[in-house]
DNA sequence: CCTACCGATCGGTAGG
DNA sequence: CCTACCGATCGGTAGG
């Protein structure tokens, strides 16, 4: 016989609870009475509820790079590989936006191995945009003033697909994806005229 | 004789606590430890601790939108609007971090009528960047698939300058400010070609 | 998977 | 501005 009550269903609860009301207002009791049993039973499943809040945190950032090695896995030149980049970002965001807003805003809730563990996480996760842009800028394709802070601009402007995407909206997560791709694109693209002087890349 | 512990001492303090550990994970008494004072007594000066956060996300609000109306009443093209208003949303957010990150962070501890308020807010501060690039698109200074998507990246990639930008770091607020506007103009410009065929406005 | 319960926390009030 | 305290909440354990 299969349990009715699972890892998987106890994780399933609690993100929709965590991202709900948020981590510290979510009880036990509330998660448990989700799956029609008491908080206390909880324990007979997992060992403690910052468990849920980690598991989440973690599998969100392992997803994210999964994906993000998987783009990269198909080579093409740099304006390839970040629209590539940018639109699984996008979609990830659109499709778990949960799981990714949970993950943004529950950081301060995680124990201080765990949040160093996904920040660390997070770091690579972004410094595959930034190296990207660079290699783009190395190669002429792109021109940018500052590799970081175009990588941070593209990575947040995604970050934020999971706050206001809603499925039943206006637009599509296929939509989302190419626009925001396309945005990305001319954020850096060679093409476009510098309006300033050229300056020296930073970091 | 000026008292020591006044309004403006409590909100400092409660926005320095509310940042660092979440407006829950935050005690009356860790307000009133930062002043020297005992929980109880802040109920001298302010009616509950809900009030603390409302001051701030209301606040913050208010502040970025005086900003924006600042910028807004100088004139010029929807190019020159777009880099001064994205200026101002940059340097607030650098500027004003705590705030910043509090209320984006903290929209789920407001009760039902103030949260409420700050959406609404929210809602006007975007669609003030959706008009000036719907300007731009009509007068054919810019060349924008979707106004609104263009929108939200450009307020989206400028609220995560809050959670990365660090006053002694490599970068000036007056760099980010620049340089960002100058993504923000890259993503709406006209001289740009479209990748891919032209397709109609959406919203 | 349950009830009973421990130990600790916390916003807010009473009454100086 | 303080101590004492109320009423309620909550993560986790004991012992079925």
């Amino acid at each position: 016989m299969r349990e009715l009550v699972d890892q998987a269903s106890i994780r399933t609860a609690s993100l929709a609870l965590f991202a709900e009301r948020g981590y510290r207002a979510t009880t036990m009791a509330d998660i448990g009475a989700a799956l029609g049993i008491r908080g206390p039973s909880l324990y007979k499943h997992v060992p403690s509820k910052q468990s849920l809040l980690v598991h989440i945190m973690i599998g969100t950032m392992e997803d994210l790079l999964r994906a993000q090695r998987l783009v990269l896995g198909l080579g093409g030149d740099a304006p390839t590989q970040l629209r590539r980049m940018v639109e699984a970002h996008v979609r990830y965001h659109a499709a778990h936006r949960r799981e990714a807003f949970v993950g943004n805003r529950e950081i301060g809730s995680l124990d201080r191995a765990n949040r160093q563990r996904v920040l660390t996480l997070r770091a690579d996760y972004e410094s595959a945009f930034r190296a990207v842009i660079e290699e783009g800028h190395a190669s002429g394709l792109f021109d940018v003033r500052s590799p970081r802070l175009s990588s941070y601009a593209i990575v947040d402007m995604g970050i934020g697909v999971a706050v206001w995407f809603r499925p039943d909206g206006e637009q599509s997560v296929d939509e989302v994806a190419y626009v925001y791709a396309d945005l990305a694109l001319r954020m850096v693209a060679a093409d476009v005229q510098a309006s300033g002087a050229a300056a020296p890349l930073s970091t």
